[in-house]
DNA sequence: ATCGTTTCCGGTAACGTTACCGGCATTCTC
DNA sequence: GAGAATGCCGGTAACGTTACCGGAAACGAT
């Protein structure tokens, strides 16, 4: 019982040939009704498995997705949720290596991916990541990839995300209608494409309402809790301070959150709050906080059926761009208007 | 650039023989300086790498550790970071399978990650698994695993946990010590190791304090806020209400949270809470909830290099059994008595 | 009977790599 | 200067699998 069967064994035992037993596994047509129903009998029996190293080896193809994320957050983990629901259906095995936001790793995961002959892979890139030759790499080799969420210009390819610019201007304006007029925004990491276009979208929005952009209400920190919270504590030391903030995740909202009660400001009176991703945290603190939704399990999802379809046409795909629509639900935090009826759980 | 280089091109450019390259490649002794600079010149200029399923092939073994665990949510995918994290280290590839809680799906993992001749597995299992015979498999073919967090005596093998029992003991404790005296538990599943556990030392502690069972306070209920939240509904239309729950996940304490709230109490006054794993919400909502904290990124660690060393020695490790401590964050949910110092951040 | 078709099977090469063995020079040893 | 040791290299087999080809037997049609 120590070493797993081969096919080798399963001839050697029926006194067959090794190819008919290939044969047989494989369900072709070149063989007896008889032969096959003894070898499958037989491979049952000594629960034969097939080696995929061998079969990746000899026709190179392994059908694994490397998928690389830059970590697991919820936002992530729930793409990564919807990626591997496609992928299993569709018989290919995932692999998840986790960057941490670090350039580094991402160049180590993608070297080993590709080592490991991955069919093809499956990409969010870390916002360490400025250089972007490791994955023209895989291009190169006309290996397939998609990018999902985090997508670049700076790497052309089949993509799927948010559209990120609109769900800056649906905040923004919501914000506006609601009365606020100095809004200001926590936007992540400059060089970081979402966190861009998220801030387009609230540029737009402000320019629409002929509201002028103030430098100072925009701030870039870190996607993390503790900065937005000492940001926001900024924010609201100002001469004027702002009456709404617009933060582009939930972490940061719930860091604006605290900073502001902890200031004994109330919301949606004296402050709007709209945070993004609708995270389950939005909607079980005082007061439940407003925040774009962008489905992330159904990204995860497309992104991995686009990375399908790019398998299979192997014509070139890198013009295709899937973009879903963000929704907004609307809480607590910004509603100062009650009439609306916007109000969802 | 289509197909990637292997030591056969190398050696074909170079008018050398393969073993010379491959020797060259692995920095083995039996070459001469020269040629070796050469052919790693040369795999250099080609972005030579070897193939791994090849290489897998060859010596069985592929330097990937197989991980399943039943989801992503927060405490597995800090612990999954932290098996990264040392796997990286190690040189090891990690393939991270969810089972989404199913049983069905487990299996398909385990035979794919099989199939591709991982070096050993580290499995969390899923809670709908009652039967083990997959994971006895890999046992016999003297594949190394190791089971973290949600172990079971089903499964005799290396494992790292938290102290369960010791972890409810606490959080009962406490309670008592803060005065409550009907002390409900919300536990999950009943075929859960863990749930089971943490109820055992909520039961010691309560005979501790010469306090009767009372099968009415003991709910088992999915990890699941709603569940928690309608199961906190009833407790607390009991005649005779709880004057405090404990919950043994955080996903639960918001439910019941949100279900105090609802009914009009207050915490601590009215009722206490304590939750588990002091998951990063219990400290944003209000009133912040007091929770077991377990480390869950050094639990992770600490798989892997259990993991590591299962794999070096090969003596049998089945009876190795890491226990990590559990560490109460009391907040304001639970804390009657002002004076006690226990308060942190 | 002859020739073509099927039906079934076996042998061989190949995927990319390493382990092992053997062999030729060159150098060392006394 | 003969034998032994060393340094360096090439050839071959093997890991488990499949693709391809060729061939034997059986059958059918004429």
């Amino acid at each position: 019982m120590e070493k797993p069967a081969t096919i080798k064994d399963i001839a050697r035992k029926l006194n067959i040939s090794i190819s008919t037993v290939s044969r047989a596994i494989r369900n072709a047509s070149d063989v007896n009704s008889e032969t096959k129903k003894a070898v499958l009998a037989l491979s049952e029996e000594l629960n034969y498995q097939p080696n995929r190293l061998a079969l990746g080896l000899k026709q190179k193809q392994t059908h694994t997705i490397g998928v690389i994320v830059p970590n697991l957050d919820y936002v992530l983990s729930m793409m990564v949720k919807g990626i591997d629901e496609v992928a299993l259906e569709a018989g290919y095995t995932v692999m998840v290596c986790q960057s941490n936001e670090s350039f580094g790793r991402e160049l180590v995961n993608t070297r080993r991916l590709l080592e490991s002959l991955v069919d093809g892979f499956i990409i969010s890139v870390s916002s360490e990541t400025k250089s972007f030759e490791h994955f023209k790499k895989i291009q190169e080799r006309n290996i397939p990839m998609v990018v999902f969420d985090r997508v670049t210009p700076d790497l052309i390819a089949p993509s799927v995300r948010l559209d990120n610019e609109n769900a800056g201007f649906v905040a923004t304006e919501h914000l506006l209608e609601q009365g606020y007029k100095r809004i200001a925004i926590l936007a992540g990491p400059k060089n970081l494409g979402i966190s861009n276009s998220r801030m387009d979208g609230y540029l737009n929005a402000l320019k629409k309402y002929n509201i002028k952009r103030d430098n100072d209400l925009i701030i870039h920190c870190d996607f993390n809790q503790d900065y937005a919270f000492f940001a926001t504590q900024e924010l609201l030391a100002m001469k004027k301070r702002p009456d709404a903030i617009f933060t582009i995740s939930d972490r940061m909202a719930i860091g604006a959150m605290l900073a502001i009660k902890q200031k004994g400001l109330r919301m949606p009176e004296d402050i709007g709050l709209v945070g993004f991703n609708n995270e389950p945290v939005v909607s079980v603190v005082t007061p439940q906080i407003s925040s774009v939704d962008m489905s992330s399990f159904e990204l995860g999802k497309a992104a991995a059926k686009l990375f399908i379809e790019t398998m299979h046409h192997n014509e070139d795909m890198n013009n295709v761009e899937q973009i879903l629509k963000p929704k907004l639900f609307i809480r607590e935090s910004s509603q100062k208007i009650i009439s609306q009826t916007g109000l969802k759980k």
